[in-house]
DNA sequence: CCTAAATGTTACCGATCGGTAACATGGCCT
DNA sequence: AGGCCATGTTACCGATCGGTAACATTTAGG
């Protein structure tokens, strides 16, 4: 009854998975239906059972990536609990993370890339999908007691998508390399919110931690 | 004699012309070497005699865009001479130009993107050029004064291309709107030699300018 | 066990892809 | 005038693209 034979991966688990490994291999337009459902271990008929064209199945493997996304987001709250500093630290971690990672580059922004017709509906929710990222780090930034909060969203974005990119076009060595360290020093940049009511523009003492909770 | 006659574009400068346009537009996988040809005034044939692959009218591209940076910072150096802080600035709104030209985001970042094989040669000559405009960038901030110049052209370089990039994903209305400010702050936060020898750590005077010449 | 739904298999469609052969036409130089 | 070289034209090639029809097979549920 409850054991293993009813668990078997269903095949649009399974086509989504492939289409998963081969768009983020060899991009959108790099890799036709034939080939997603034959990695798949299934066939073109049953892929288009269950998406309806090839434009759809590419909806759906951007919203598998964007649930990855919202995963990571869980963890790190699930991670440091009360403590945004820390998660804007675990933040960065996994950013570099991604930076470095296999070179690919960001899977919405290449696929933003190769879907140049500006109508088509994966390109709406990837830009949803990257304000709510950018929105998202920004309450964190505040959280963490980031004064210019925005600001530093807006900046450290930047500098990912940046990293990101330039991984995939300067290659290892490049500018991306020094990505953590690069953060890091845009971080420190910007004031932190004091205890105190008061200012305190001492030159030096602008560590302190847990400033908001 | 040196009259107009002779001057006729010839149709490889045609077919780079519009390859030009259409690689930029609709990426290097959306346009097919028919469209290419058709929009250059010529046919298949004409074109293959002077390109002898796709991957090479690819290449042929890629250099045009190269060749436009190029002048780019030639015209940085002229309108500028000798004052390094004013071309840093040049590059600035020359930078911005670009973020917010045309939402297409950078030409030689889609065919990188756009290219998965490893080894292909375009994206090596892609590399270097990306490594190179760095390079440029960072002797620009040395002359400029900053002390930290390797790391100020790192930041530059990721702040430009995640613009670029955020541009593309997340429209005009992203991150990229504020790519100015963003990039004015960051400079400004990085340390600037001062005349005298001894390093001046007054919280307010930090404008000098022409500090190398 | 029997039925019905889900899946597999094969063949096919029109369109487009990158690339080539053969031949006709043009203009430029001696 | 003659000849040559660049270009234009047409047709074609095999491969692959996204997408579908018809039919066989398996699987699950009553």
């Amino acid at each position: 009854m409850s054991g293993v034979p009813a668990a078997i991966v269903r095949p649009r688990e399974r086509i989504i998975a492939a289409a998963r490994e081969l768009f983020h291999r060899h991009g959108i337009r790099g890799v036709g239906v034939d080939t997603i459902a034959d990695a798949a271990g299934t066939n073109k008929m049953t892929l288009y059972r269950h998406f309806e064209s090839k434009d759809e199945l590419i909806l759906a493997y951007v919203r598998t990536v964007a649930a990855e996304g919202e995963t990571m987001w869980q963890e790190i709250a699930r991670d440091h609990p009360g403590d945004s500093q820390a998660q804007l630290d675990d933040w960065l971690m996994r950013a570099a993370e991604c930076v470095s990672a296999d070179g690919r580059g960001c899977d919405l922004a290449n696929v933003a890339v190769e879907l140049t017709e500006d109508n088509h509906p994966a390109r709406k929710l990837i830009e949803q999908l990257k304000i709510h990222h950018r929105d998202r780090l920004a309450a964190l930034c505040r959280a963490a007691g980031v004064v210019q909060s925005e600001a530093l969203a807006d900046t450290l974005t930047l500098l990912l998508e940046g990293a990101r990119v330039c991984r995939v076009t300067a290659g290892r060595k490049g500018p991306s390399a020094e990505f953590i360290h690069t953060a890091r020093t845009v971080i420190e940049s910007f004031e932190k919110k004091p205890k105190a009511k008061r200012k305190d523009t001492t030159h030096k003492g602008i560590e302190q931690r847990r400033t908001i909770a």
